[in-house]
DNA sequence: TGACGCCAGGTGTTGTAACACGTATATTCC
DNA sequence: GGAATATACGTGTTACAACACCTGGCGTCA
């Protein structure tokens, strides 16, 4: 049998909600897989935070990102984007330039360097997916999907 | 009808996978949910690391917890537990005394105002949850439930 | 009993995140 | 057309997380 949460923190004590119960197994969930994708990330020299802007920025070619709407479009809140594009920049994946016509804009544009990387992590990214979702059918994970996104937006 | 991740993200690139999709769904909503967990109990002068280590030694009376097994039973990996306590039990919320048969164990304890805050911040957790998932069908909680365990515990 | 390995905990350092504030450019409104 | 407002970005500071390493206590076995 599956092991449930009750088990996992070793606590008797239901929970107070089915609500509650839920909303802790989204984080226990996330919180594991981030884990461990960050731990296949940090030999290449890339934070989990880093590797979500590199993906985002290479899905925004060939014009590029401000800054604000990089942010908004992170998965995780990011105050501060701008020190991330910084040492992003340092490390030779992103490239930018204040725009011409709104010169309050600074865009920001994946590099070929940056590039390379991404293509270089594919394949060990899907596996890493693979590996910690490959146990469920394409239904379930169709369905779990559903779910997570009926949590993010009502009606 | 309910937008979906291919939208939010604003790509019109489909995943690569269902295993990819779903985890980003997983990570995603999590983020979402932390974040506005973390600004509710901001004002209480509790992070939700603290809130979560609270809550898992007020269910560990009366004996307390030793560090290590307080950092395993962490809903997010969290190597530096010391300074965590430290910051706890600087705020009044923890009371830490070396365990006196086994030397090398230091026990921790919630104290009563670390309790007092728990029951105060109650109500205000519940409701959270409650706007957060509320909208879903105690089938739907259940299942999604489910499905998430099944992500953390293969076969 | 004393040296060894192991376990629990703490500490030093670095990097990163979070918040509030400051500066420069665009837009609006009179 | 010029002042007020809004927008976009950067910076200074503080606090926290992550990693590697260090210290002290326990058990074991010669």
């Amino acid at each position: 049998m599956t092991p449930n949460p009750r088990d996992e923190i070793k606590q008797a004590k239901p929970f107070t909600s089915l609500h509650a119960e839920a909303e802790l197994n989204i984080i226990r969930t996330s919180a594991e897989l981030t884990d461990s994708l960050e731990r296949l990330l940090a030999p290449f020299g890339l934070s989990g935070t880093q590797y979500n802007a590199l993906r985002i920025l290479r899905g925004a070619e060939p014009t590029g990102l401000c800054r604000n709407e990089l942010r908004d479009r992170m998965l995780t809140r990011m105050p501060d984007v701008t020190r991330l594009l910084d040492r992003m920049e340092a490390a030779g994946l992103v490239r930018r330039a204040r725009d011409a016509e709104d010169r309050r804009l600074v865009t920001a544009r994946i590099t070929e360097q940056g590039c390379c990387l991404l293509d270089k992590l594919h394949d060990v990214m899907e596996r890493e997916h693979y590996r910690r979702l490959g146990h469920l059918s394409d239904e379930q994970l169709r369905m779990l999907s559903g779910l997570l996104t009926l949590v993010r937006h009502p009606g």
